[in-house]
DNA sequence: GAACTCTGTCATAAG
DNA sequence: TGCTTATGACAGAGT
């Protein structure tokens, strides 16, 4: 079963991304937001809510009707039920809107060994996927993965569009690309400094240069490829794709559209679709579609930034590689819970990112908890982009996906440039691991054989075991990285998940009312069930109801009012322990504390059942044979004995019950001997301290589980401030890199007044007071500076 | 039969 | 002062 849940699954996220690719929106939202509980489940995994759900559905369904009317509960129905629903959206990892968009990959063998060469196909794929990221991770640290909301708020490409003004050659990708041979040495080292800060930010530094992806893109269609090569051909087709998108206009973002991966390629025919659903499917013949394969933009996340060292171009991939493609769809899914889980709960302002959050948003992401897909996301919509990338010939593995040593990047920026080439491919496999947190969530095995898996067909297991143990092991990993000195990153990404699952635990087990509250409704009800009672003018108590029990009570001249047994009758009635199973904290709900039921009248209802011992009344049912006094005795308390022995006239119920006054009322209309009139008094005192003391129990009970909410509330405080504190942390870096590069940017734009350029070496800009920079030789104290300024001031506007 | 839980009861304090 | 309530402690019954 668990197996075909699984098979269908996958299979149902395939075809959809299939769709996708053919053109055909897939709007999964709708599926699983229009009340398809087993689809839902399928896909977002039997969350404990629903689990949870199993118990209070009894009452749900019952919608109140099925509460015994002086249950305890009753009067916390209404308000448990609303908890219970706040619970389910804390629980369950929503996706509210979900759109599963596919680029085409192409996969790209180019070779890029020089600086120059880099930005050539690089360009294109940082503009899905890296350029928009770049910006939004910059815009919001959360990185929430953004619909593609062009509004940032920290620009990066309008930052580096100023920066281009200061610049001479004033762009530098411009010139790599185009004017390699015009270059100086100075320039190239400029363009090679920059292009690491910005790696460093996550970003290429094609991606700043909007301008200049859009000339190239003009360029690339008239087809004036200069290489010209095959390569070069597919490649081509990677940017028309890319290109077809509508980009904006402000950021250079490209912004996804419904089918982006269909671009150039809208023209697909029937076949070729069938084709790469064949190629799609594990389980289908092997695909002999040439060049596209699906990838997740996650393949951009994990490109290498140092391009520069020109790895030998890695094999080509064998045709089409299905598992390949299902490893990275479900990277995708899996992103997009998990961002979803997020924007869930933590609806920041900053919630930006443009739907190609790719490489370095991607990777803050990732240092923020993200799994650094390229989800363009809104609050309300999320978009799985498939984006067009370049699939590394070296195989990936899903798994590697998730990588413990995430938290590096909160130290260490992780360059996620995107590269095309394959000698960043070849690279993947130990970048990968930057971003791998499959050593949370996924066995040893499974991860270890991440670098292996090039074409096995058993890829399921771990796809469904990662969703059913990142699910299941929340809670305890947040632990962990509480407890455990997990990394920031971890911790929050942790917090993260915890957050979408929050409160399980903990939640609707308790009834939130208060016990004195749930007393007195059933003190009420008891005594209202005690004026329902019929009273025999001795005062015996007989019960309308049933006439065989209220001859016995009346042959007997006693008591059958308290029965304590039948509380439990009712507890195994209306709270079958049995629907708990399996979930422990509710074992508590199993428990009679509905200590003042009427027992009498219930009993009387049931005189075919045992007073006590619940479960045993109803698996005696049948032992009607045996005389129902022999039965009162046999499960009549003590009280109960004593009483009936003693010939007390009245019930017990009413001795307990009763308020004082029709209490000493009673005493007085029924002439007692000293010895009855102790034993009623004794079973007043006894009777309601046993209710005492099982109030008592259950507001101790109360008492623990909201204890252990609080915990639970203050862990999840503790991820949050330590995931908010990471994301502060990794702004200033930010800054601080950015403000690194304007002040190289600056300073070799420089020149003295014979046109040379000032050496780093012997001098350096200082900043003054009033905002104007000034160039000082190295050493020149500040205090001289102030006093004879020995270089040229300049001001700079920011 | 030991260990555990549940429940009733007692004693006591406080309101 | 009497009554009620709360609670710790203990013991018996059941699992």
């Amino acid at each position: 079963m668990l197996y075909l849940k699984k098979y269908f699954t996958e299979g149902l996220i395939q075809f959809t991304i299939l769709l996708s690719l053919i053109g055909v929106r897939v709007d999964v939202d709708t599926y699983l937001s229009n009340q398809l509980p087993p689809l839902r489940e399928i896909i977002l995994g039997p969350s404990s809510a629903y689990t949870q759900t199993q118990f209070h559905n009894l009452r749900n369904t019952l919608d109140g009707n099925g509460i015994h009317p002086k249950s305890v509960d009753l009067d916390q129905f209404f308000t448990a039920r609303r908890l219970l629903n706040q619970v389910r959206q804390l629980d369950r990892l929503s996706v509210p809107c979900t759109e599963l968009n596919t680029w085409l990959v192409h996969r790209d063998s180019e070779t890029v060994v020089s600086t120059s060469s880099q930005s050539s196909p690089s360009i294109t794929l940082d503009n899905g996927g890296g350029l928009e990221d770049v910006n939004n991770s910059d815009a919001t640290p959360a990185m929430r993965g953004g619909s593609g909301a062009p509004e940032s708020t920290y620009n990066l490409n309008a930052a580096d569009n100023s920066l281009g003004a200061v610049a001479p050659e004033g762009n530098q990708e411009q010139g790599s690309r185009d004017g390699n041979d015009d270059l100086t040495k100075e320039d190239i080292d400029l363009i090679d400094i920059l292009w690491r800060q910005d790696i460093d930010l996550g970003a290429g530094r094609e991606v700043f240069n909007y301008s200049n992806r859009q000339k190239e893109s003009e360029e690339e269609k008239p087809k004036e490829n200069k290489d010209g090569n095959e390569e070069q051909e597919s490649w081509r087709n990677g940017v028309n794709l890319q290109d077809a998108q509508p980009v904006d206009g402000e950021t250079g973002e490209s912004i996804p559209e419904q089918l982006p991966g269909l671009g150039s390629q809208t023209s697909l025919s029937l076949q070729e679709c069938l084709r790469l659903l064949e190629a799609t499917f594990p389980f289908g013949e092997e695909s002999e579609f040439p060049a596209p394969v699906v990838a997740p933009e996650i393949v951009s996340n994990e490109e290498v930034p140092s391009t520069s060292q020109g790895l030998p171009l890695a094999p080509q991939l064998p045709p089409a590689e299905p598992q390949l493609d299902l490893e990275q769809q479900w990277q995708d899914i899996m992103a997009i819970m998990e961002l979803q889980a997020m924007e869930v709960n933590n609806s920041s302002p900053h919630s930006n990112s443009s739907s190609d959050s790719g490489t370095s948003g991607t990777t803050e992401s990732s240092a923020a908890g993200n799994f650094g897909l390229s989800t363009a996301s809104t609050p309300v919509n999320q978009d799985v982009s498939l984006h067009q990338a370049s699939l590394p010939s070296c195989s990936q593995d899903f798994p590697q996906v998730f990588n413990p040593q995430l938290d590096s990047t909160s130290i260490t920026p992780i360059t996620t440039m995107l590269r095309p080439s394959s000698s960043n491919s070849s690279n993947i496999n130990s970048t990968f691991g930057a971003t791998n947190l499959t050593g949370i969530f996924l066995p040893p095995h499974i991860n270890s054989s991440s670098t292996n898996i090039t074409s096995t067909p058993i890829l399921p297991d771990p796809f469904s075991n990662l969703l059913e143990e990142s699910m299941l092991d929340e809670i305890s990993l947040l632990d962990l990285a509480m407890e455990e000195g997990f990394s920031q990153a971890q911790a929050s990404q942790l917090e993260d998940e915890l957050e979408s699952d929050s409160g399980l635990s903990l939640d609707s087990s308790h009834s939130p009312a208060s016990p004195s509250s749930s007393e007195t409704s059933c003190s009420s009800a008891v005594s209202s069930s005690s004026t329902s009672a019929t009273f025999s003018e001795e005062g015996a108590v007989g019960y309308s109801t049933d006439s065989e029990v209220a001859t016995v009570e009346t042959e007997e001249g006693a008591v059958g009012g308290y029965q304590p047994g039948f509380s439990k009758l009712c507890r195994m009635s209306y709270q079958d322990p049995s629907q708990f199973h399996g979930l422990p904290q509710l074992g508590g709900i199993g428990h009679n504390h509905t200590y003042n039921l009427p027992l009498s009248s219930a009993f009387a209802e049931h005189p075919e059942l045992p007073l006590s011992a619940g479960k045993k009344s109803v698996r005696d049912k049948h032992s009607k044979l045996q005389p129902a006094q022999d039965l009162l005795d046999k499960h009549a308390s003590r009280d109960e004995r004593r009483a009936r022995s003693m010939k007390i006239p009245f019930s017990n119920e009413k001795i307990i019950n009763l308020p004082v006054e029709e209490f000493n009322e009673l005493l007085a209309k029924h002439h007692l001997s000293e010895g009855q009139l102790a034993l009623v008094r004794d079973i007043r005192r006894r009777g309601k301290n046993k209710m005492a003391a099982q109030n008592c129990r259950k507001r101790k009970l109360d008492t623990i589980i909201n204890l252990e909410q609080g915990v639970h509330d203050l862990r999840r405080n503790k991820a949050r401030l330590l995931k908010e504190k990471m994301e502060f942390i990794r702004s200033i870096r930010q800054m601080k890199q950015k403000m690194q590069s304007l002040y190289q940017e600056v300073f070799t734009q420089l020149r003295d007044e014979e046109g040379r350029p000032y050496p780093p070496s012997e001098y350096s800009l200082q900043y003054s007071a009033d905002g104007s920079v000034l160039i000082m030789p190295r050493g020149v104290t500040t205090a001289e500076q102030n006093r004879k300024p020995e270089k040229k001031q300049k001001d700079k506007k920011k």
